[in-house]
DNA sequence: ACCCCTCGAGTTCT
DNA sequence: CTCGAGGGGT
């Protein structure tokens, strides 16, 4: 995208031109390739060879990547035929797909047995089945069987909903469209979508021949040929899958272990991986291990640890969750890959709150797979703790094989004594003194330094702008970071509510924002829609949008719900100035917020400025109730308990939802509470429960009885 | 007083 | 995804 900074066009400008032109080209390969697409999905006769037709195609997405306006004319070339959708559909999972923690060696392998061993209850004598596994290093994706039928395959998504690639997944040759042999009623097989090594290789030899997308990896190549939209594409992709889990089973579980699930797995046709091994203890799991490291070069697809779980399902059950991670299963990873390269400078960005975050720049090399260029550091003291100078020769690996880190520096490779990096004691952008907060209890400097310029820095004035427009916040499509950033530059956005009257200030303006290089007519128009689409929000979304510290999504819905609209929030919140006020206390004494967080919230609205661009921001744009509490459901009105661990929602979650349905939610059992939702590990509060003769019901039970509110 | 979990704020790359 | 710190339960 080319947002350029520095100049809005003038009518007569060249480039006005070349958008000519480009509209032009763009409307001729628009028709060539409906023609093309025609031939191929509706004659099923092809009139050019692919290679030719992915050129046109990616000339046609070039253009309109350069010049954005053309993305918002009609073309014949989308959504002709069977040609690609514009999107995958959601669909969520009946049981969510969740992550597994990590162990990184020998001690916390161990630790993870005696865990699952002491919170079973079982001696030290007894031993606990284990299974281990290769983790294979693709996607993983949920196929769903009914009456042994294929119905419907997705991703995994955020683990509750993933997009609905069932097309692709029934392309893979590999995965059976109808099951073998008596399969349960629905079975729902979960696993992993993988390419091969030498099938990578080969395909990424055809698409460079062909002049096409180079993948980095082969889960890189994987996910990009399971999302595609034409899954004629995917056809034409290598892919291969292994069933290791599953998700909603009815009509009776066809084993009774984690092994001989995947066994059925097996007899029902599906891929299962050869080297899954059942280990007694600690021992056999760390010996499995390094026999797969040893392997690992010769398996012939990537695989980055291995997983463990533990057999018995009757235990499984037991086990649990932990917020998203079940108790019963981890993940052994294979250590970080680490590569050498050059530290070619530091950068300091700043944040929305002002703090100072230096990055790495780095002379790029390839990590795991993928090109690094830039590295947090994190903060100061980690610079100073590891002596880390410009020019120097540093390790660099990717951290959970994502976030890249800088590991250490090679100093046998230092030459002379270069200076000390300096961290700069002023901000960057705006030149305002840079300091570390000193707690006042501890005396002890906070780790970040923190620019102190708040309003006049330009940088964090446009971070705070990003943060409003952001997704979970106002969500104003059309309002990127690089547009932000532009209109920030020119003047036209300074705060939030001037978001709002853009648009009735670009009519009376000569240089047109229509005339600006990146935007046209049509994309214009599109962004003061959006805009206006957004005069009414949530009131959590507001809340969560103005940026105060400490308040982050969770604690803004926390407000919302507490307070409901937002003219009583900033009563309270102005009257909490004063620490010792009832109105403190009345922040304080939500759940879930305690002092720090109250004072934050009471900082924000005592602040003259803030209390003026509320008032700004509030002719423009009217928060709404955030959701209605239902009166009919079967718990409205009645007082809830919840103990012990809850396995298939959080705390907060199940007190959300509880809430949301009209219950109120108690700490402590008592005469007034009417239901006791009791999970494994439950204490006192059962027991007092049952004395009191209040009603006390299962987690399950209690879904159960919600279920379809 | 401790320990565990959750939340916020930071970051990378496709 | 990770880190540090806030909050609440034991």
């Amino acid at each position: 995208m080319s947002l350029d900074m520095s100049a809005a066009k003038t009518p007569a400008s060249p480039e006005k031109a070349s958008l000519k032109d480009a509209r032009a080209e763009h409307a001729r390969l628009g028709a060539e390739i409906a023609k093309h697409d025609i031939a191929y999905h509706q004659n099923d006769a092809p009139t050019v060879s692919d290679a030719d037709y992915d050129a046109l195609r990616r000339r046609f997405d070039a253009l309109e990547k350069e010049f954005p306006a053309l993305a918002d004319l009609p073309s014949p070339a989308r959504g002709v035929g069977s040609a690609p959708a514009q999107k995958f559909a959601k669909i969520r999972h009946v049981v969510p797909m969740l992550s597994l923690g990590n162990v990184f060696d020998a001690d916390e392998v161990q630790e993870f047995v005696e865990r699952v061993r002491r919170f079973l209850g079982l001696g030290a004598e007894a031993s606990v089945d284990i299974t281990a596994e290769p983790k294979i290093d693709g996607l993983s994706c949920s196929i769903r069987y009914e009456k042994g039928e294929l119905v419907h395959a997705v991703t995994r998504g955020d683990g509750f909903e993933g997009e609905d690639v069932t097309a692709n997944v029934k392309t893979i040759s590999e995965i059976p469209r109808k099951l073998h042999g008596d399969a349960p009623a629905v079975l729902e097989v979960r696993g992993e979508v993988y390419m091969t090594h030498a099938d990578f290789t080969a395909l990424n030899k055809r698409q460079e021949a062909e002049g096409g997308k180079v993948f980095a990896n082969p889960r890189n190549a994987a996910a990009g040929s399971l999302r595609q939209l034409d899954s004629s594409i995917t056809a034409k992709r290598p892919l291969h899958f292994f069933a290791y889990a599953w998700g909603e089973i009815t009509g009776g579980m066809p084993a009774s272990t984690q092994r001989g699930m995947v066994e059925a797995f097996a007899k029902f046709g599906l891929p299962t991986n050869p080297r899954m091994t059942l280990c007694r203890g600690a021992g056999d799991m760390i010996a499995f291990f390094d026999k797969l490291g040893e392997d690992r070069a010769r398996l012939g697809y990537d695989i980055d640890g291995v997983v463990y779980k533990v057999n018995d399902l009757a235990y499984q059950d037991r086990l649990g969750f932990v917020s998203r991670a079940p108790r019963w299963a981890v993940a052994h990873k294979f250590p970080a890959e680490q590569a050498t390269t050059l530290l070619l400078g530091i950068e300091i960005q700043v944040g929305r709150t002002g703090a100072l975050t230096p990055v790495a720049k780095l002379e790029p090399v390839t990590v795991g797979g993928v090109v690094v260029s830039n590295a947090t550091l994190h903060n100061e003291d980690e610079i100073a703790r590891k002596d880390i100078r410009v020019g120097d020769a540093v390790v660099v690996q990717r951290a959970g094989d994502v976030i890249p880190q800088i590991v250490r520096v090679i100093v046998e490779k230092r030459e002379g004594d270069p200076p000390k990096y300096a961290f700069p004691d002023v901000c960057p952008k705006c030149g305002s003194a840079a300091i570390r907060e000193i707690d006042e209890k501890t005396g002890e400097a906070d780790v970040v330094r923190r620019c102190t310029g708040g309003l006049i820095c330009p940088a964090q004035a446009v971070e705070r702008l990003r943060h409003f427009c952001s997704r979970n916040a106002l969500d104003i499509e059309g309002l990127g970071d690089k547009q932000i950033e532009f209109f920030h530059e020119k003047g036209l956005i300074k705060t939030p509510a001037d978001i709002f009257t853009l648009e009735a200030r670009d009519k009376e303006r000569v240089a047109k924002i229509e005339n600006f290089e990146g935007f046209g007519k049509v994309s214009t128009r599109n962004l003061f829609a959006a805009i206006e689409a957004r005069r009414e929000v949530e009131l959590n979304r507001f809340i969560f949008a103005l940026g105060i510290r400490r308040i982050g999504e969770t604690n803004a819905r926390r407000l919302a719900r507490h307070f409901g609209e937002f003219a009583a929030l900033r009563a309270c919140a102005r009257a909490a100035g004063d620490p010792a006020s009832e109105a403190r206390a009345e922040i304080n004494n939500i759940s879930g917020v305690g002092d720090v967080v109250a004072e934050a919230v009471a900082d924000f609205f005592v602040e003259d400025h803030n209390e003026r661009e509320l008032d700004r921001l509030l002719e423009q744009v009217t928060p709404t109730p955030m959701e209605s509490v239902a009166t009919d459901s079967p718990v409205a009105g009645k007082t809830v308990v919840f103990t012990g661990a809850l396995e298939r929602m959080t705390r907060e979650e199940a007190k959300a939802q509880a809430e949301r349905l009209g219950a109120k939610v108690a700490g402590s059992v008592s005469k007034k509470t009417d239901i006791l939702v009791a999970g494994p590990g439950a204490g006192s509060k059962l027991t007092k429960a049952q004395d009191a003769g209040v009603r006390v019901m299962s987690e399950d039970e209690w879904l159960a009885m919600i279920a379809g509110t």
